[in-house]
DNA sequence: GACAATCCAGAACGTTCGTTCTGTAATAGC
DNA sequence: GCTATTACAGAACGAACGTTCTGGATTGTC
């Protein structure tokens, strides 16, 4: 009788099965669904490859003893641009990091908006025309932030900056001018990051 | 008796409790777990709120009647640039899009990597250092395309061109030169998109 | 002040859950 | 050829599940 006993790997297939259901409904299903999803038809078996997935960091539980995805399963291969040799095959890498693009960007969900960015006046900021700027709705911000301000009822992001005690909303494009709204502007929220989609 | 009975919305701090814990597990909890969850001490209360819930576009179910998030549970506002009155209460407009920014990005989760972007050399293209870029991994890509390259065993992100009836890897800054590795390169993948945290 | 609707508590009930135990076919090692 | 190990199948079992029903407290309407 070994002490330590190292369980075998499971067939990957079985992960993949389950990550892409969960990518349709967004929840991990029952063991009898999961057998079902995986071809087997016993739902003991179901059990014991649940518990190596679960010590493999796919899966884990909630307080209340519910199956969850573990910190493993959103993983996607982050690869970094001074990869070693070996990386044509990037599988072997274990560079793994990150979970989901949502809690990359958003920390409080329910202050995140997304505004469609107009016009190209932040262009020199890499903000381009299309871009989807995640923002943190605030209503005061530093100046030097990428802000959301409200202009005569419109959306508009500038840098926001100080000038003779007052602030003012400038643009990353010479071409165009520094904004000084008469009556002044709100301020909608801070930019926390950017979305781009080019496909 | 009327016949279409409308019933009366929720209190909406019972979705944001429950978008907060699915946040946390990602999973959604059992109707006993909702109930401590929603301070609710009677599991048919519970099922009551769900099917309301489930009206509103909040919540559904699997085809294994599991309950499961709805398609309105991951919307964030999207708010446009040319908004019209009403707009310093944003809660009223109702123009809700999107669901996840995951899903916005990555069509095809097994063949999507991210990878780091290092130097300024697509600045640009308003790629800039830090960002994470969205790459659909594939070995071959169109002229134009931002690509992501392999060369002496590292990543390099650049526009494919073509070249005397070869192919070049061309930056999009003008720091820097054009790209002719002997021996060719190889294709990583293509820019599906872009990420980038400011804060 | 009567009535209906809403919000919630509590209990009953049949179903489904995940665990555990026993058993078996296939493969591998010596 | 014997033995372990692995990969499943099948059944049993108590606990937890979600549904449904009854009922009470509160609020608003006329």
């Amino acid at each position: 009788m070994a002490l330590n006993v190292q369980k075998p790997a499971l067939d990957p297939s079985y992960l993949e099965k389950l990550q892409d259901y969960y990518a349709e409904h967004k929840v991990i299903p029952s063991y009898s669904v999961l057998a079902s999803l995986w071809g087997i038809s016993a739902k003991s078996w179901v059990s014991e490859c649940v518990k190596r997935f679960e010590e493999a960091g796919y899966l884990d539980w909630t307080p209340d003893r519910q199956l969850k995805p573990g910190a493993r399963f959103f993983e996607r291969r982050l690869a970094d641009s001074a990869v070693q040799a070996g990386l044509p095959n990037p599988a072997i890498a274990d560079g793994y990091d990150l979970i989901t693009i949502d809690d990359y960007l958003v920390k409080v969900p329910s202050k995140t908006s997304l505004v469609r960015v107009k016009g190209d006046s932040m262009i020199d900021a890499g903000i381009h025309e299309g871009d989807l700027l995640v923002v943190e709705q605030q209503p005061n911000a530093n100046v030097g932030d990428v802000v959301v301000a409200i202009v005569n009822n419109e959306f508009t992001v500038k840098y926001l900056e100080r000038e003779k005690g007052g602030f003012v909303l400038k643009p990353a494009n010479k071409a165009y001018p520094v904004l000084r709204p008469k009556g002044g502007f709100e301020i909608f929220g801070v930019m926390a990051g950017l979305v781009r989609r080019t496909r």
